[in-house]
DNA sequence: GTATAAAATGATAATTGTTATCAATTTAGG
DNA sequence: CCTAAATTGATAACAATTATCATTTTATAC
């Protein structure tokens, strides 16, 4: 993988939003510092940086793809109102792989959790 | 929601299947005994049925939506070899839902897992 | 039964998210 | 600096899904 500015900001942007956003989004901000930027490089980009494991997609969530610079296990959790995407660090599920694979003899790469409900802030309205 | 003929075989075609298929699967398979059946009738029913409560859908397996008669809580193994999708109904997770409110606060609604890897047939080449 | 309103259909256009293509530019070494 | 490989921006293409709309079906009231 070679160097290139774009990747750099691309990265720089996933990290600097709390939040998980889409290709789109990131496409969205970078634009205003920017304005060249291509949505298929954002896009390239991404998967590249997934694929090499520096960042992970969140799929499953809404139509769109998100992306997550945290790449040690763990969940996430989307607010079924304000549609943000929430970490879940705590671990809430221990041994399910080896458990699954007990129970079903399928050989287990990977798991993933998407809770739904209301977060903190959407239940207090 | 009133009766359908279409939506009645669309179940039909959806309970016969063992895999979790996708809208367009059915509307293949439903092509061959009626042939005027529409992509967007598919796909309208089986959204219709999921928001009843009648069938689920399961999203973020591959590019497309999944659909399962099976609606008590379980949970799905997509092989990455096959890409066939199963159902584990064992208890891997125990508690999850409470113990997520517990560390984080947020009310949750509900929870999806999926685990991915190699499944038995597919071990054993 | 027939009239009527609501629901559903089939055909297809439109939309959305994403990937492929390709000529031009940039990068990393020799 | 030269060259090959990697990357870019622009845009076309694609795949999955939803919207539109005229026509047909269904449920119900007379």
């Amino acid at each position: 993988m070679n160097y290139s500015r774009q990747r750099e900001i691309i990265l720089e942007t996933l990290k600097a939003n709390v939040v998980h956003p889409t290709a789109e989004y990131i496409h969205d901000v970078l634009k205003k510092t920017e304005p060249n930027i291509s949505l298929a490089t954002v896009y390239r980009n991404l998967n590249q940086l997934a694929s090499f494991g520096v960042i992970k997609k969140i799929e499953g969530l809404e139509q769109s793809v998100h992306y997550d610079h945290n790449t040690h296990e763990h969940y996430h959790f989307i607010c079924d109102n304000c549609k943000k995407v929430f970490d879940i660090e705590a671990n809430v599920a221990p041994d399910i792989e080896t458990k699954t694979h007990d129970k079903t003899g399928f050989l287990i790469h990977g798991h993933e959790i998407n809770f739904h409900g209301l977060c903190s802030e959407c239940q207090n309205r």
